[in-house]
DNA sequence: GTGAGTTATGCAACAGTCCTGCACAACCCG
DNA sequence: CGGGTTGTGCAGGACTGTTGCATAACTCAC
C-alpha cells in the first residue's frame, strides 16, 4: 500500500530537502550551471538557490568551476558551477557464459574504462566467480579507484534473477539460486543489483541507445536463445517472478525451434550467429533467406508479445544485431498479418556493452534514489 | 520527457498545497476523523491540521459531523470532520453489445444508483447512442442530480480506443473511430473517458475487487471473446495504442479456435457461455468436459500472457465467471506445462457490474488527479 | 583610457508556513 | 461536585523562500 504512505504531511525541512534535490538533480542533467541560470531553470528565487548551493558545496556535491566561459558576453561573468562527477563512482558488470564486460562510470554517468574479455565456456560456476572477482580487483585497481569508491554496482547475468538478487534460472551451470550480490559485495563494499542482462540492455537503451524517446520499450534479444526485457511506463517491468518476457518456453510460438535454424558453421571461434550476420553484411542471398525464414519462425512469439503490450517500440539486440537495418523491414514482414499494429522497430545500436551499461544505469539508479534524502555530506548510498 | 518538468522547486504555497491535499486524501480513505487523529494520522502538528481543515471546509470539501461519536471515551469530545463525498458525483457507464449498466456514486465511491438493460444486438450503431442518451438522462433525472452535478464520467465499451478516446475497434458496427465522449459531454458537461472494457474490468478488481492487494494483475475476459486487461505496478496499462492485451488474434495460440467450442444452444434468450455455466454449477458432467477442453484451447494464449508479464495475480472475469472456482484448478493445469510459474488464479467476484465499477474508479482517479491543485472552492475538474 | 550598459551578486527586510508550549474548555467518573 | 483526561485555541519562535535595492565586475563603444 505505497499510496497509503504517501499521506504524510510535510514540513519546512522536507521542503529543503526537496529543493535541494531539485538543483542537484538540475545540476546533474546539466553542468556547469550559472546559479542565476539555475535559478530561473528551477523557478527558485536567487537567493535560495545560492544557499542550497552553498550547502551543497560545503558537503562535496558540487563545486565551482574556475576555467572561463566559454562565450564572452556582457555583464559580469556568472559564478558557475558544476556537479563533481568524480566524487564517486559506480560499476557495470556483463557476465554471460564465455565473455565477461567492465564499465566503470563516474556518478554522471560517463564512462572512464571499459575492459571486455572472453572466456571458455567450460569454466564452472565457482571458476567463473573467481574470474570475476580477481577481473575486478585488478580493474578497479588499474584506474586508482579503491573499493571504498564506489557506491553501486550493476551485475547483469543471464536467466532469471527474483526480486531479492537471487538467480533463479539454470543457463549458467551450478549459478542457480546464488547470491551472487553477497560474495560480490564482500569485496567491494557497496550495493550490488545482480539483474537479467535482457532487462539491463533496454535500460541501456532507454538511457543512451535507440530509445531514448519511448516510455514503452520491449528489447528483444534475437540471437539462438530468445528473450526480452520490458520497459513500461519508463519503468523496468521485471515481473512477479523475475521473469517477464521469457516467452521462449511456449512451444506453440515456435521460438526455440526457429533459434536452430542458426546452428550454422562460422569461422573457427566465431560462432553461427556471427558468421550469419557477416554473410548478411557481405551480400550473401543464402545467409539473406536463412536470417528471413529465422525472422519467420520468431515472428509469432514476438507478435505474442507485442501483442500482450502494444509497446510504442521494439528495439532487436542481440548476437544478430550487427546485422543492421535490413532486419527491420523483414520482421515487420512477417509481424504484420500477426498483429494489430506493428511498433515502430530499430536495431540497437549499442553494441557489445550494451548490457553493462544498462548495469551502470542500474547501479546509478540507486545512487539517485538516496539523493532526495542527503543529509550527511556525500556517499548518501550505505554499503549494502 | 516528464522527469524534466519535475526539476521545479517548490515554494510555501506549493508546500501548503501539498499539505492541504494530504489532509483531504486522508480523509477520504477515512471519515470522520478527529482533528488529533488527522494531526497524527499525516504528521502534522495540530495547528496545522486546524487550519488546512479550516481552509477546505470554507471551500467546501469537508464538513463537520454533527453525529455524537459512537463510543464513549473520557475526556473532551473531539471534534470531528468529514470528507463532503456528497459535493459531487460521478457516472460509470458500461455498454455493449446488448447491454446497458448505469452506476452513480459519490465522490467517495459509494454506489448510490444503479441500473441494467439488455437491449437488442441488432441496434445500429447511431440508435445505441441514443439509447444510450437517453438513458442516461432519464437516469440522472430520476436521481435527482441535475448535469452539472456530474464531475466526471468513465465509459467502458467492447473493442479498442486510442489514448484520445477514439474507439478504433470493429466490435460494434458503425462505432469506429467514434468519439463517443464529445457526443457523452453535449449532455453531461464533465469530463468523460472513454474506454475498453476489460482494462475498466481490472481497474475495478484492483479497486474492489479479487485483487485489492496486487499492484501487477492481468485480467482475463474468458468467454466467447477472449481479451485482457493489464494493470503493471498499481497503474492500468493501455499499450500505445490501447491494444494491450489483445491476444485473441494471433492465430498460433487457437484463442478463437477454442472460443467456437462454446457455441452451444442455451434456453431461449439465454447465451452459449450462460448455458454453459449454469449446467457446470448444476454438476453437469459432460458440461465441465466441454468447460476443460475449452480451458485447454486458450490455455496457450493465456501462458503466453503469463510469459510476457509474469504477473502476480490473474482474474478470470467474463462470461464464464460464473463457474466459479472449479475453474482454478482446470486452468492451473492447463497452464503448469507451458509455463514457468502459474500465478495465483482467481475468479471475480464483482458480477455484471464489474466493467462499469471500474468506470467509476477511472472517473474517479480523475477527480483525484486534480486534488492536488484545488485552489478555487470546489469543481476541480474543469468541464472538458 | 574612460564611461555607459549589462549582468551577476550580496545583503536586508518581509511574508508565509510550520512547530512547540501553555492556559483553557469540555466531558467522564467517582 | 471536583479530579482526571482529552481536545482546543492562542501566542511565540524558528525556518524557508521572496522581493527589492545597492554594489561589483565585465564588455563594448567612443
Amino acid at each position: 500500500m505505497a499510496v497509503h504512505d504517501r499521506a504524510r504531511g510535510h514540513d519546512l525541512a522536507a521542503l529543503r530537502g526537496l529543493n535541494t534535490a531539485v538543483v542537484l538533480r538540475a545540476l546533474r542533467q546539466e553542468s556547469p550551471q550559472t546559479v542565476s541560470g539555475l535559478a530561473t531553470s528551477t523557478g527558485l528565487s536567487r537567493p535560495t538557490v545560492e544557499a542550497l548551493v552553498e550547502e551543497l558545496a560545503a558537503q562535496g556535491w558540487i563545486a565551482e568551476t574556475d576555467a572561463p566561459a566559454a562565450g564572452r558576453a556582457p555583464g559580469r561573468p556568472a559564478r558557475r558551477v558544476r556537479f563533481r562527477a568524480e566524487a564517486g563512482h559506480v560499476v557495470g558488470v556483463d557476465i554471460g557464459l564465455k565473455k565477461l564486460v567492465l564499465l566503470l562510470a563516474r556518478l554522471d554517468g560517463q564512462v572512464v574504462a571499459r575492459q571486455r574479455e572472453d572466456f571458455p565456456a567450460e569454466l564452472t560456476g565457482a571458476e567463473r566467480i573467481e574470474l570475476l572477482r580477481g577481473r575486478l580487483r585488478r580493474f578497479l585497481a588499474d584506474q586508482g579507484v579503491g573499493p571504498g569508491d564506489v557506491w553501486s554496482m550493476g551485475v547483469g547475468v543471464p536467466g532469471m534473477v527474483d526480486d531479492t538478487g537471487r538467480i533463479v534460472s539454470v543457463v549458467v551451470p551450478e549459478w542457480t539460486d546464488l547470491d551472487l550480490a553477497r560474495r560480490l559485495a564482500d569485496d567491494i563494499p557497496c550495493r550490488v543489483f545482480v539483474e537479467n542482462d535482457v532487462n539491463l540492455a533496454v535500460l541501456a537503451e532507454h538511457w543512451r541507445g535507440a530509445a531514448v524517446l519511448a516510455d514503452d520499450v520491449a528489447c528483444v534479444l534475437v540471437g539462438r536463445r530468445i528473450s526480452c526485457g520490458l520497459m513500461i511506463d519508463g519503468r523496468l517491468h521485471r515481473g512477479r517472478r523475475g521473469g517477464a518476457g521469457e516467452l521462449g518456453i511456449l512451444p506453440q510460438l515456435g521460438l526455440d525451434e526457429a533459434g536452430k535454424a542458426l546452428d550454422l558453421d562460422g569461422r573457427p571461434g566465431e560462432s553461427g550467429t556471427d558468421a550469419l550476420a557477416r554473410a548478411v553484411r557481405a551480400g550473401d542471398a543464402e545467409a539473406l533467406d536463412v536470417l528471413d525464414r529465422y525472422l519467420a519462425g520468431v515472428a509469432p512469439g514476438i507478435a505474442a508479445l507485442v501483442l500482450a503490450l502494444d509497446p510504442e517500440l521494439l528495439v532487436l539486440s542481440g548476437a544478430l544485431a550487427p546485422v543492421g537495418d535490413p532486419l527491420v523491414p523483414l520482421l515487420t514482414g512477417h509481424l504484420r498479418p500477426l498483429t494489430l499494429h506493428v511498433p515502430r522497430i530499430v536495431v540497437s545500436t549499442l553494441g557489445r556493452e550494451g548490457v553493462a551499461l544498462g548495469a551502470v544505469r542500474r547501479a546509478l539508479d540507486a545512487v539517485e534514489a538516496e539523493l532526495p534524502r542527503i543529509a550527511g555530506p556525500l556517499r548518501p548510498t550505505a554499503p549494502l
